[in-house]
DNA sequence: AATGAATGAGGATTCATTCAT
DNA sequence: TATGAATGAATCCTCATTCAT
């Protein structure tokens, strides 16, 4: 076709740079699989139906996911992503002069996440999901509790002789309650997060380091 | 074999009776499923495998379980029964006088049918199963916190107003506290099992009834 | 239990006799299939889906029939001798002057017996059928066409030469409007088999013996 | 073949462009079909034996086809898309005067077709098929009547009263005309056929438009 | 005659993943 | 990098039918 030549046609296809474009595709394949899980449960998921509702070819999901587990375990990465740093949100709000505090505080933000990310607590929570998935939860629990072990030592609220399998068993039983909260709906069992927040209190307070009496402490 | 020669021969096909051979075969096929769990996991299960590793054909299989899903069910159901029995006789075998003995009564003997059934641990402990078996265990752990609740507050261990929703946390985060120390070996982490004790003693000391000094009490 | 000498008990059971119940249930059976048939289609149709909904066990269908295909092809022989009992019936009633009247009087009392039996058209009119009862259909629909050509000839409304193979092709078009007239809904749609009267009417008239004008006739 | 030394060869392998490939495998997914039901029947068809008779892999049937009953589907489409242009290549080779010549030429035109397409005798004619064939074919039956209406009212044959519902009996009648011809061999009856067109002719002839004497004509 | 139980023999379909381009 | 097309490998489950009693 005899174009005029001083009218260079600019081909109408990318103008989105190359790596805003990848992101991009792999946020919309996480959010489509997202959505999925959520509406028909993690066995349905296929990675087809993820492609399809991203709107990507499906041999394009593997240029950026190795595996179809490997969709669901970044999925649970980024929520828990999400998670540290609501943790770390909420707790430099608020003065933590307390085994208590800490626990309420991060036992909360776990919450408040759990409420934004439904998806989350389908695959995460619900228990259901493969290997890579709960592997990942094990390790993530394992660095919280590494994470809160150190502030509540160097914040002086608990013993250093505080064991880290005493941490973490306090994050695995905090994670067992949410299980059980969530189980029924996606709103939340909210009593029995606070049950579960004494539980896991009453438990530390035996590592607690003496002080200011703590017990004494009003819940607000 | 020098049979009485008066005694008729008994015609050489079919000796066991009818009802008999369905209920071993029903066994045979848990048995097989129960082996198959341990040795390749859960998500290789194949109904095809069953039946054969059974000596059963597979149509046969069907005759027994509606589904998969209910082999699965009738497996862990199995394994939870003998749960109970065993929970039931230990708590016979000794002095239940404390909430603290009670606790370590009762998860003891948890492990020790953990340590016996190997394929419970890997179906039911490790988690990742199917939508059955999960709810099949939820409701089981209502049913033994309902149990334990009433021996201890009949045993004057706990007052009666410890709330159900407690007795049901307690078994609960005790399960988490198996699923953790199973998480790895099929041994269990029995120092993690013992501060899991620890923790739901803990916990559930508050709805002790006022009594006898328990807390010094010794761990044997 | 030592009963009175005097009031011999009568065993609670089989108070029907052998024959009798072994008729009863070969109708049962039938009218089970008839019912599902309808309600789910012929592919659907299971032997045990009969038995079940016959209140007869599997094994025992195959005391009365030798194969599934027997089950329908038994089913069709029902409702095609109900259909040569009511058409003898409606001849037997008007005045059949003419090769009009014949065509209309038999192809009326059809569409009466499909009223009265919807999976005799689901069955064999929707003809998605199996090959027994479409064999079936063929020699019946023969069989028919000899009757009423031997009918037509002794009643003098047909030449004597009238073709077998005419008197069939009859029929069979006849039956191709009725599939037709009951494709969409099990009513049938009436126009349409008036239509067809016409054309099997036109087209036996071919073939009418010279005589009292026929075609002059009116339509009731 | 002594190509030019200068032209570098083509790798070996896809010298089939990419859209050809798939048109052929269709097609010869089709052909083995076809060969595969005029063999063993239709109910003897698996989606197995098709693919393996293609030698293309079962799950690449899957890639053209949604289902078992669509290959069938598309078998029968294939077919009935020949059968127009074949019915539309020979009226244009005579001159169609009349009813009789438009009927008669059609009809042949089947038949012809139906020589050479054994599969869909086995398929569409022979009738114990899947629904969406039978759907398929009432509704292009449709078509044809509608077709041949316009065509016989443009040509003065026939009056434009003619209604639609007269044209689709007609066609659907020689159907069963067709149907009862092939039912015994895949050769035809001619004979029957013949008497088919007679019939279906007379019927037409009701709604003939006046003119040149076409009752006399002889058949050739 | 009656039947609960048993089973051989598939069969349709799915799906994660990989190429060739 | 991107992708339409291709496929190997399974899997669950069904069903008509037959025995043994």
């Amino acid at each position: 076709m005899p174009a005029a030549a001083a009218t260079p046609t600019t081909p109408p296809k990318r103008r989105v740079p190359r790596q805003e474009r990848s992101r991009r595709r792999v946020e919309d394949l996480l959010d489509a699989a997202a959505r999925l899980v959520v509406d028909h449960g993690v066995e349905a998921l296929t990675t087809r139906d993820i492609a399809v509702a991203a709107g990507v070819p499906v041999a394009s999901l593997y240029q950026y996911f190795s595996d179809k587990e490997d969709v669901m375990l970044a999925l649970a990465q980024r929520d828990m992503a999400e998670m540290d740093a609501q943790v770390a949100e909420d707790l430099a709000a608020v003065d933590v002069h307390s085994v208590a505090v800490l626990v309420r505080t991060t036992m909360r933000a776990f919450v408040s996440v759990y409420h934004r990310r439904p998806a989350f607590v389908e695959i995460y929570l619900r228990g259901r999901t493969n290997l890579a998935v709960h592997r990942f939860g094990r390790e993530h629990n394992a660095r919280i509790a590494e994470t809160l072990r150190a502030f509540a030592i160097e914040a002086g609220l608990a013993r250093d002789d505080l064991p880290r399998s005493a941490a973490v068993l306090a994050v695995e039983v905090g994670d067992r309650v949410f299980q059980l909260a969530f189980e029924e709906s996606l709103d939340g069992d909210q009593e029995l997060v606070e049950e579960g927040i004494a539980m896991v209190t009453a438990y530390l307070e035996r590592y607690a380091a003496p002080g200011p009496d703590l017990t004494t402490e009003e819940t607000p």
